[in-house]
DNA sequence: ATTGAATTTATACTAAATCTAAATTCAAAT
DNA sequence: ATTTGAATTTAGATTTAGTATAAATTCAAT
């Protein structure tokens, strides 16, 4: 089916491809009023799952209580600082054989791992305490 | 400091100790009940978090709505069946190179990883939809 | 027995997200 | 141009998972 962007999904997909960091859906609102944009709270969180089921952006699950979203789409993974909170894309992939090792251990079939890293960022390893 | 075992944590304790599957914290609710127990809804939560700090039960984040509790507290994994939503431990553990081919994309200390796999379980695998 | 720190309880509250029903939009077909 | 109807948006209520708070209770050490 075609994808209908409406104005409100084109903001809210803007937003997310302008970002550099991760934005929360309370992020995304945040910005689009900022953005001169008002539309209704239950409209953020639809439009980022439209988006989202229709691979445009993509929503990051990283243990934290709220979702993140990412317009990389490509499969990659992504590492937490735990200091100052920051998250990066780790690219490097996870190598097959090892997914191989999990489907022989479980017998499971599998189709995707989900990777969430957590480690000090380059500039909070520099700064003192 | 010495680990106080009152009588709602040690209660908490056998019901992850005891459960096979990977239970949430309403799930840990439902149990005590049907153990006899009626401890008041928080203490059920600070109980949970008093053991993971601790490092008794290990608190599993896997992209559902609520954390799930695990008695085994060895670094591993887990996969989530997909169909019925089953979840299992992947003791397979990440290739230690790829660790460190993340922290030179990165230039993150790398600390840990957590991994959250989706695959059909054996069981789904072999039975009709 | 008395103190006091830790714990539990009951309840109120918060955050994130979903649901619902009415209002609005907008393309397609008269 | 108007009508129709499906999709979308809106506003607000609701749900879920978990946290915060203040009073009551427990319990070990004086």
């Amino acid at each position: 089916m075609k994808i209908n962007l409406t104005t409100q999904r084109k903001a809210v997909y803007d937003i997310i491809l302008q970002a550099h960091d991760h934005p929360t859906a309370a992020d995304v609102i945040e910005r689009l009023r900022a953005a001169g944009h008002n539309f209704a709270y239950g409209t953020v969180y639809n439009s980022l799952r439209y988006l989202t089921d229709n691979d445009l952006i993509r929503e990051l699950k990283l243990g934290e209580a709220a979702s993140r979203y990412d317009a990389r789409t490509e499969d990659h993974h992504h590492i937490v600082c735990i200091k100052c909170g920051r998250v990066d894309e780790v690219m490097t992939d996870v190598p097959q054989q090892w997914m191989e090792a999990v489907a022989e251990e479980t017998g499971y079939v599998v189709h995707e791992a989900t990777i969430n890293l957590e480690g000090v960022c380059p500039a909070c390893k520099t700064s003192k305490p």
